[in-house]
DNA sequence: AGATCAACTTGACACTGTCAAGCTAGTGCG
DNA sequence: CGCACTAGCTTGACAGTGTCAAGTTGATCT
């Protein structure tokens, strides 16, 4: 049992292992408030009901997000084209590690979208990846991190957050070879 | 109280009723049973539990998306590039349309994927996408349908289902103009 | 020293899914 | 015909959940 001083990030610590280890399902106010050691009422007074704990819980998984999206870019050195598929390979072993989170950061309705402290770190991971695009624009209102993000992300969800039944993403292409589609113009 | 004599498909609509007006909070057994005129406890004779009953939402609402795709595809004409920008924009419109269906379709961990009545229609959806690639691979093992999947799945996901924060999506090319940077090869 | 107040506890309430037991109408069988 | 049987549903209970109200406690400030 260590002293944590801080009961709000104790139980934010607590909610986010809850949620790896037994899936949304799993991560309850009064569980995390068990782990923590406190009793069943006390998150009342550090997050707005469960909403607030969860919210808390994507605000700080899309921190984590953005590193990983800026470790992974900047370990694949300098080739532009390297950068932006290590970029994407960051986004994906996020989703493939932390389906949990990552569920939670897009797809969660109990999420309140409009807290302030979400916007920051997701803003900061779509400017990591936006740069990775920029070489790649053909003018420069391209928005082509869009089309990246979307290609990304639905392959990232289709193979890992919900594996659809005949799942053809089993066998499906290594995402170098469809982002080489998309980048081929 | 129009008379129903097949509980199960009551329970069935009124959960989908339930799910498109309240989303996936208010999506409960109690609540179905309520809206199909029996006790709270009717349901677990046509389901396993609750995971039963969406999985058979689940199950017919791949039923209508597949109709949707279908529908879409034929819709746009003869010409193959059409024929495509169609069947995306109806992936897009049902998503759009029933978002709740569409999280519980791809997302929701209280689903049984490997129910035997979820495989037949979410085949038939893949393959109606997968026929519209065609045209579009340049090689005969082409896996061009994956990257369109993605693509779509992706750019509904963001679009729709989880408005991220900063939204970056509010002011995104339109999704015909992302398709042909794809196409374009 | 005494008031104040944030943090936390305790207890209650309505709601959920699930299980066990009972009821009831219809069916098949001797 | 009479009787067992069963599917379909009801009733009642239980543990678990989020949330609210009231009470306690301990530190800080005046």
């Amino acid at each position: 049992m260590s002293e944590t001083p801080n009961l709000r990030d104790a139980l934010i610590q607590a909610g986010m292992d809850l949620l790896a280890e037994g899936g949304t399902a799993a991560l309850t106010l009064r569980q995390a408030a068990l782990r923590a050691g406190v009793s069943h009422a006390a998150p009342a007074h550090h997050f707005n009901g469960l909403p607030g704990l969860l919210t808390a819980i994507a605000a700080r998984a899309f921190q984590t997000f953005a590193d990983t999206l800026h470790t992974a870019r900047d370990a694949a050195g300098q080739d532009p084209r390297a950068r932006l598929l290590g970029t994407c390979q960051g986004y994906l072993s996020f989703a493939a590690r932390h389906s949990g989170l990552f569920q939670l950061m897009f797809v969660s309705a109990e999420v309140d979208r409009s807290d302030p402290a979400l916007a920051p770190a997701a803003l900061r991971s779509y400017q990591i990846l936006s740069e990775a695009c920029r070489p790649f624009a053909s003018h420069p209102d391209d928005r082509l991190e869009v089309a990246v993000w979307s290609l990304v992300h639905g392959y990232a969800s289709l193979g890992f957050s919900s594996p659809t039944p005949p799942n053809p993403m089993r066998h499906a292409p290594q995402f170098a070879e469809i982002l080489d589609e998309l980048l081929r113009s």
